[in-house]
DNA sequence: GTCCTTGCAAATAGTTTGCAAGCCG
DNA sequence: CGGCTTGCAAACTATTTGCAAGGAC
């Protein structure tokens, strides 16, 4: 298989089982659970290779972190500048997709980020 | 007036006057022409304030720079892998942050990116 | 054997920051 | 004056990259 490497595979693996779109070094310190010697160059390399192939999002919200999404279906960020948690949001389509579309853009992909205070730092 | 500075001034006025999503240095070098001796500095320290206030976008699409945009009504960005365009698109309404503020979210403010291949890329 | 990927570590570069000096009110 | 902002340049740090060695097929 093209590209394929045990790290790579760790990397993808540790993404789709997570929920809390990692950075790189967090990407890097679980995946360390099961290869200790990965570097982390080599999470680097992957997670830029993984989403520009579009296997995984990118997410520059604003703290300084690239994060990383290993669910790649339409759905909307909310970053809270508070806690710097990021939630997942359903969403029906991906509407600037389709507009781009319309108006002669080959779209490819999307990134949706809603920033603002989440619930319970608000009831703080 | 609060904050208040000819650099400052200087800095929201070239925001507002263009139509390119500028990165830093790209302000600075615009700023430039009329305040010679405006430091690199004080334009980020500047940006990063307006965009923190809410008066500008800072918006991150994956070429390694912050763009910012002085244009700050609900709207997307397409920005073209090819040759690094951010182009702009109306948008009815800002879908996501309603969506968010119903689930109990306090938004502030949104960045929405489309990314792909544009038009006059696609027919080269 | 050939090509692609890794680990390591150094290098890169965009961005931030401390500090003395200067502007605002 | 008192407080906030600047210019300068050094510092920071997330990310990238060159290279020799190891794995895939």
């Amino acid at each position: 298989m093209k590209n394929y490497s045990k790290q790579r595979e760790a990397i993808i693996e540790v993404l789709k089982n997570s929920k809390e779109h990692p950075t790189a070094a967090q990407v890097y310190s679980e995946v360390r659970k099961t290869l200790p010697n990965i570097s982390l160059g080599t999470v680097y390399r992957n997670l830029k290779a993984l989403s520009k192939e579009g296997d995984a999002l990118g997410l520059s919200v604003g703290d300084g972190f690239e994060h990383f999404d290993g669910d790649i279906s339409p759905h909307v960020h909310f970053f809270c500048r508070c806690c710097g948690t990021i939630y997942d949001m359903p969403i029906k389509d991906d509407t600037a997709s389709n507009l781009a579309r319309n108006q002669g853009f080959s779209p490819e992909g999307s990134i949706y980020i809603v920033n603002g205070v989440c619930k319970s730092c608000s009831s703080d």
